[in-house]
DNA sequence: GCTTAATATGCGCATATACGCATATAGTTG
DNA sequence: CAACTATATGCGTATATGCGCATATTAAGC
């Protein structure tokens, strides 16, 4: 009866509400900043801490750290305190399906324009 | 040769090129939007004319219209003109399974939320 | 060719948000 | 408690983008 009805077999019955797609909608928007990306593919290796992770991906440690909580109130990380430093980690596992998709999606794309712009000479 | 690595099967050896993050992230800000996603809901069930879209998401028909521009660059949607009327259909079947991701995940954090509060009485 | 219908686009505004800089907070060590 | 380290946050700015309004474009019919 809370439930939302976002069940992914209901997809293509019933609309999603707009409450429900504001969810999905503010989802993407977390995953469209190359930062975030890099944070998550980072931490695809497994847990790190800021610091590790600035060296990792470059930037200001306050950008790094502001990106962190963004994931991690989405739920995309989590969050681990240990003396000093605090340590991050995918929380999420459909992240790595999510991005995979992508990927091949856009392989997709780039080699049918490769192979237009091949042909068309 | 030509190639950006992104072959979702390297995905957890190699990070992703900074031009290929931008992509993966231009795509995710692509469905970041809850009008779009409501068109890309619609066509679900099929290729539509942009008219029929107005009526079935709401909104201004000039609004539509780019939206369904911003979808058709991205290469989501598929464009076919038939005298006055444009018909717009997915063009990328991966949608569907990013969607049912999204909706997935949502779902199952929304349940815990809900589980939480439950328990916290 | 002119009118009408369907779709697209130019423009301005309001809003969101990423970044840099400085600073605050939390925790450790002496 | 003072100094230091790791992380977080407040603030201002620049940029992006969604929307509404008016108008342009494309195609059909008379």
């Amino acid at each position: 009866m809370s439930s939302i009805c976002l069940d992914p077999r209901m997809a293509k019955k019933l609309p999603l509400s707009d409450q429900a797609l504001e969810l999905v909608a503010r989802r993407f928007a977390v995953l469209a900043e190359p930062m975030r990306l890099r944070l998550i593919q980072a931490l695809f290796a497994g847990e790190m801490s800021v610091g590790s992770l600035v060296e990792a991906v470059g930037g200001t440690q306050a950008n790094v750290s502001r990106h962190l909580q963004t994931l991690t109130q989405a739920h995309i990380l989590t969050r681990r305190k240990e003396g000093l430093q605090v340590f991050y980690a995918i929380a999420d596992p459909s992240i790595y399906k999510l991005c995979e998709l992508v990927c091949g999606s856009l392989e997709k794309q780039l080699t049918r324009q490769a192979e237009s712009l091949g042909g068309a000479r």
